[in-house]
DNA sequence: CACCTCGATGTTTACGCAAACATCACACCG
DNA sequence: CGGTGTGATGTTTGCGTAAACATCGAGGTG
């Protein structure tokens, strides 16, 4: 800086507004200072500014994996809207889910140069780990109930998986089987809840849950077992991709979709549009949530607001190939009808 | 720190000295520190320490999307390694492929806090904005041609791309089509310059490649015409979501997969495994992709050596249940054959 | 026993920047 | 024409850390 003060013939202090854009420099002397910037191809020192601001305009990310959709397409959409807002992101994968991995990545933080982390997985880990956040660390949770605690910003679980069962009870299926994610997942779990809700709220009774893990693979274990059940004829899977690995299962027992057995998913992944058959879904906004995540943070980090609360991103359902009326029709029950004001939205 | 040292009754040079690991401090010393930072909760701040020590144990990773599952994949595991090397990793997401985009992000990489960086694209979008690195900032780039003068890190795709034809000719297909990625991206040609090459050497003749953007509509698409075309028994697509969608536009056609027309894909994806059929397809070891590209970068930054070449991580062919022998030989040509010399690998 | 060595610790300094304050020139006022 | 306000620019200072150098004391050596 000092050399381009120099050959500039001003003082450091005035590059140092030309780098920051103060307004009063003068337009010649303004011109002069770039010119000598580009000549000496300056850089300002990052460091040395976040030392004197004592702000390091980052935001850091901790998440398990990017290997799902979800957490992949909301990292992206945090670090869209943070490039956009003059942030930049920092990621902070946990190595393994267990206490030790969590408190290992905050270990970690504290000592990275971040403003704010936005923390994407179930808050109980935290908890379990025993963690603080470092003082002066803003936090935003995604996928989590702990907004009594903490602001968090999740998409509307309970209200897709809502969406999903309506629709099959709608079309006039029985009852609906449910396929869920992982149990530590805070996600799989609100929608598994809203799933025995509408059940319930419906009078139907709720067949038991078949566990899967996300994968697709898990997917077909449990469909292999759901095809054997002459009962089931709609499956509301807690992801897309275990809808991929329900429909495979289906498919190889001869069990047709959607004329034999219906299938909803979750998230509406890019491929759900060409599975066997194209897959109806709940639409998740991710680009919303990573608006919203970063939004929060920086109202926290500019504001000193951080309240707790929840901030959910409205789903919908995207009614593509995989789900019909069932075969014979059990008019024991409430007929499909879009009439019927229990389920009209 | 200072705090801290009075609270210990030492310099703060001992604080420091503790905070590193400096050997030369004796242990009663270091107890009394380490309690004293623990009592009042001393975090290191790292602006200060890169400010002091010209170096931030970043590294910054450049890229369009991570909606892709080889971005994210390779992402992942570099932040995974970076993690264990005691890198933190900052996303630098360029939205717009254009040369605005990349430019934009390469001017905020001047003032980010990073070592070196990691840049996942063609690099003749580098070349086409005309842009120089920020001195002292280390390279490393992936998909891309560029080994003359960058050092590049790579799936070997055009041998993947060969292994893929190469089974489907063992098989007994006449030839192969080909559906391929972007035209911009350095994997895609490559792969489609390997299919051809391959078909070459065999002595048959290469079908007009139909292209793709990666995504699964997109191969639908080029399925729906694959599908009119009776001559076609053997497709490999450039990915496994191009795959996915050829897949679906065969069963709308009543093409059966693999009795009637055999598919391989690339990058062996988690679902690939449950597609209908599962997918026969060229695994990409991402893991070790990012390894050696962190391995690389932090070579260049400890040791600055920096050179041209390109590291290449292999793949191997994975065969599930999308291949198959035709069904009606054509004994005009090479007949399937294990022992077939040209073949064997 | 004076001297030297070496390890442990303290003191000084500078990393690059920007806030706070100081200065200066100029225009406008009565 | 002196006073005063205003905007442009310069000077000083300190952010938190760690390298370099200084100091101090203990133990070993001739």
């Amino acid at each position: 800086m000092a050399d381009v003060a120099r050959l500039a013939g001003v003082s450091s202090q005035t590059v140092s507004r030309v780098s920051n854009g103060h307004p009063s420099v003068v337009e010649s002397t303004r011109r002069q200072v770039l010119n000598a910037m580009q000549q000496l191809g300056y850089r300002p020192n990052s460091a040395a500014r976040a030392l004197k601001r004592g702000e390091f305009r980052t935001i850091g990310v901790i998440l398990f994996t990017l290997a799902t959709t979800g957490n992949s397409r909301t990292v992206e959409a945090i670090a869209a809207q943070a490039a956009h807002e003059g942030y930049a992101i920092t990621l902070i994968p946990v190595a393994m889910p267990t206490q030790d991995g969590v408190l290992g990545a905050f270990t970690r933080l504290g000592e990275l140069a971040v403003d704010g982390v936005i923390v994407i997985m179930e808050v109980h880990l935290l908890d379990a780990a025993n963690l603080t956040l470092p003082p002066g660390v803003q936090v935003v949770i995604v996928d989590s109930d702990a907004g009594d605690r903490y602001p968090v910003v999740d998409t509307d679980q309970a209200d897709g998986a809502r969406q999903a069962v309506r629709h099959l009870l709608e079309l006039g299926h029985e009852t609906v089987w449910h396929v869920t994610g992982p149990a530590d997942s805070f996600s799989s779990s609100r929608r598994a809840a809203a799933w025995r809700e509408v059940l319930s709220d419906a009078g139907r009774a709720a067949p038991p849950a078949l566990s899967g893990d996300w994968s697709a693979l898990s997917g077909y274990r449990a469909g292999l077992r759901l095809a054997e059940e002459p009962s089931c004829t709609a499956i509301f899977t807690a992801n897309d991709q275990m809808a991929l690995g329900v429909l495979r299962a289906l498919h190889e027992r001869g069990r047709r979709v959607p004329e034999d057995v219906s299938v909803v998913g979750f998230d509406d992944i890019e491929d759900a549009a060409s599975y066997l058959p194209p897959l109806t879904t709940v639409h998740q906004d991710f680009a919303e949530m990573g608006r919203r995540c970063v939004h929060g943070l920086l109202d926290q980090i500019r504001g000193h607001a951080g309240e707790p609360g929840t901030v959910l991103v409205p789903t919908r359902l995207i009614q593509r190939a995989s789900t019909a009326p069932p075969r014979h029709n059990q008019p024991a029950h409430s007929p499909p009808s879009q009439g019927d004001p229990r389920h009209t939205q």
